[in-house]
DNA sequence: TTGAAAGCGCTAACAC
DNA sequence: GTGTTAGCGCTTTCAA
C-alpha cells in the first residue's frame, strides 16, 4: 500500500550493486548463480516489486498498446439517451433480459480482439473511454503510456491523432477518411451492403428500397450506402440519392425516424440501415407503431453484434471480422513499434452476409 | 514514431525552464497568461506529449486501475480445449452464430463495469490476462504500472498477490477464501443457489436434484453448494454429499458428466450447476444423447451470462449483478489508493433467480 | 511568477 | 561476472 522496496534496498541487502539486481531479472544468465539467488533471497524478503514506469522511461517502451473507445456517435445524439446506443449503466432494477443492447456492442468485440493479440505477444492493454453519463479518459493520458494506439473513428479530434502518432503508431479501426499518417483496419463495407442489398431484390423481392443512417455518416457509413445504390442500380431499380434519416430538427432517434417514415405514407419495402445499432431500435419502433417486420418491411443491419440474435424478428445483417479486426490491429501496432520505418498500414477484412429473420428468412 | 520532444526541448523553444512547462500544463493558473501562451504555442509547434511513465514514476502514482482476467479454471481443464471455456480466438470461418459461448463471459462483463467506473473517475483500465492459447502477460508487469490491481479467484498465486497488495490496493472478485489482505467483492452465492433450488422443488416438484461442479472447486462453489444442500434439507429430500463431477481420471469435460450420469443409470430429475459455462455444454450434451431437458431433467446455471439467453433451451440460472461488480470493485481500488490507511473491504453484492425455460419453465 | 535542482526507480553502456 | 554511472522525462519543493 505504501511505498515499496526499490532496486537499492534489494542491492543493499543482497549485498551487491543495483545493476545486478536488474540483471538478476532480465538476463539471469549473465549472473553467477549464487549471487541471483542471494539477489532473488532479498527481493523476496523485502517483497520487492519492479515499478512499471521506472522501467518505461528507461527502456523507452511500455509493453502496453492502448485503446480509446469512446463513442462520439451516440454521444451526439442525446434522444437516443434511454436507448440502445448509450454507453452508460444499465439502470438498476432494469429487466435482466434486456442489457444485451448495451453490451457488447462492436466496439467491445474488436477491443477483445486487440487484447487477444496483446497477451499472445506479451503485451498488455491499456484502455480508456466513456461518454457523457459516464465520465471520460483523456487520450494524452493513455497516449503517453503506451508504445501503439488502436482509436474508433470519431472518437478522437484528428489533429490530436496526428500528434500522437508522430510518437507512436496509431491505427483508426475505419476507412482511411483523409490522407493521414494513420495505420487503418476496416473491412469491405462496399461489397457486404452490395450483397445484403442483392439478397434482399432477388430473393425477396424486394422493390422500394431505402437507407438509413445517422444525419452525420462517415466514411465506413458512405461506402455502405454506395454499394447499397450500386445493388439497387445493376438491379435497374429506383436508386435513392442519400440516405433517409431523422429530419432536420428532430432529435436523432428510431422513434423520430419511424414516425417520419410512418407519416410520409410512404414506407418502403425494406430499410437497410447502416448499422446494427441503428437497425435495432429501428425494429422496435416500427413494431410499437403495428409494423410488421419483416411482414410489411423488411429491416437490416451491418456489424453482426450479439443483440441483433436475441432481437426479435432475429436481426439480417452483414458480419464483421470483429475479433480478428482487433488481432490485427494490435499486430500492426507491435510491428510499427517494433520496427519504427513501417510505412502506413491499410489492411481490408472481409464480411459475411448473415440471413435471419428480419429480412423475411426463416429462422435459423 | 521517433523519439518525442520532452520538456526540455518546449521549455528551450519558448525561452522559460522546464518547471515552468510543467506548472503551464498542471497549474495553469500558476502561470503569467503570457508565458502560459508562449509554452502551449512551443508545445504546439513541437507536437510535445508528455511521458506517461516519466510523470507517473515523478508522481508515484498512474491514474490506471489494472485488471488481470486469466483463467485457470478452463486453463486446467484441457478437454474443454474446443468448447465453451476456451477463452482462444473463435476459429476462422466458424459458424457466426455460435461465437457468443466464447464472449461475453463473466468475467468480461464484470470487466466492463471496471472500466466504467475508471472512466468516470478519471482513470483508464490496464487488462492482462490470456490462456494456455493465446499466450499471457505477467501480472507483475501490470501490477507495476497500475495504482490498484482487481484479479479473479484463482488467477493468480496467492503469494504474489499478497506482494502485490504490499503495495497497491488489490481487490479480488470472490469469496474472502483464506485470511488475505485483500479487498472483496462478491455476491450471496448461497442464498442465490438456496432460491433456485427451492424453486425447483416448489415449482417443479423435483425430488432428486444433483449439484454439478468442477473437480476442483473454489469457495464461491462451495458456498453454492452449501445453499443447494440447505434448500433440500429444509424440503426434508436427500442431501447429496458431495457434488457429481467428471469422475477421477476421466477428462473435465460436459461431456464426460453426462456420459457418466447416463451410465451410472441414475439420472436425477434436475441438475443444478455451479456456474453458467458450466451448464451450457451440458445441457449440449445431454441433448446429444437424447435427454429432453427440461423435460427428463432440468438444468440450471448460475452467473447469468448472454450465452444462456442464447441456448436452446434457455437457462434458468441466477444473476450477478456483474457490472455492479466491476463499479464497486474499482471504486474500492481507487478510494484505498487515495486513502492508504482503509482497511481490507468486504463487499457482498445480491443475486437474482432468472427463470427461463431449462427448469421447465415457459418460455419469456 | 519563475528557476534551480533534487529526485522518482530502473536500464544499459561502459569499465573493471 | 559485477559495479559505476549516466540518463529516461517529469514533478515538486525551495529560493529568488
Amino acid at each position: 500500500m505504501v511505498k515499496g522496496p526499490t532496486v537499492y534496498d534489494v542491492a543493499e541487502l543482497a549485498g551487491v550493486s543495483i545493476a545486478t539486481v536488474s540483471f538478476t531479472f532480465r538476463q539471469p544468465h549473465r549472473v553467477r548463480q549464487s549471487t541471483r539467488e542471494a539477489v532473488l533471497a532479498a527481493a523476496q524478503a523485502l517483497n520487492y516489486l519492479p515499478s512499471g514506469n521506472a522501467r518505461g522511461l528507461a527502456r523507452g517502451r511500455t509493453g502496453a498498446l492502448g485503446i480509446y473507445s469512446f463513442d462520439f456517435y451516440f454521444l451526439d445524439d442525446p434522444a437516443s439517451a434511454g436507448g440502445a446506443g448509450t454507453r452508460a449503466a444499465a439502470p438498476a432494477g432494469s429487466d435482466p433480459n434486456a442489457d444485451y443492447r448495451v453490451f457488447p456492442l462492436y466496439v467491445d468485440e474488436v477491443q477483445r480482439g486487440v487484447a487477444l493479440e496483446c497477451w499472445r505477444r506479451g503485451y498488455t492493454l491499456m484502455v480508456g473511454g466513456g461518454n457523457r453519463t459516464t465520465g471520460r479518459t483523456a487520450i494524452a493520458d493513455i497516449a503517453g503510456q503506451v508504445d501503439g494506439l488502436a482509436v474508433f473513428p470519431r472518437t478522437v479530434p484528428v489533429e490530436v491523432l496526428s500528434l500522437i502518432s508522430r510518437r507512436i503508431p496509431v491505427v483508426e479501426l475505419s476507412e482511411p477518411s483523409h490522407d493521414d499518417s494513420l495505420h487503418h483496419v476496416t473491412v469491405d463495407n462496399a461489397a457486404g451492403m452490395h450483397a445484403l442489398t442483392t439478397h434482399l431484390i432477388t430473393a425477396h423481392g424486394l422493390r422500394d428500397l431505402q437507407f438509413a443512417a445517422p444525419r452525420d455518416p462517415w466514411s465506413d457509413f458512405q461506402l455502405r450506402f454506395r454499394g447499397f445504390q450500386a445493388a439497387l442500380a445493376e438491379a435497374g431499380l429506383p436508386v435513392p440519392e442519400r440516405p433517409v434519416t431523422e429530419g432536420d430538427g428532430a432529435p436523432q432517434s428510431a422513434e423520430a425516424l419511424a414516425a417520419a417514415l410512418l407519416a410520409g405514407g410512404r414506407l418502403p419495402d425494406g430499410i437497410v440501415c447502416a448499422h446494427d445499432e441503428y437497425a435495432l431500435p429501428l425494429i422496435d419502433a416500427l413494431l410499437r407503431r403495428g409494423v410488421d417486420v419483416p411482414g410489411r418491411v423488411a429491416v437490416t443491419g451491418f456489424d453482426g453484434i450479439v443483440a441483433g440474435r436475441l432481437q426479435r424478428p432475429q436481426l439480417t445483417t452483414v458480419r464483421q471480422p470483429m475479433e480478428q479486426m482487433g488481432r490485427t490491429a494490435a499486430a500492426i501496432l507491435i510491428d510499427g513499434f517494433e520496427d519504427r520505418t513501417l510505412p502506413p498500414q491499410s489492411r481490408q477484412l472481409p464480411v459475411e452476409v448473415v440471413l435471419r429473420e428480419s429480412c423475411g428468412c426463416p429462422p435459423a
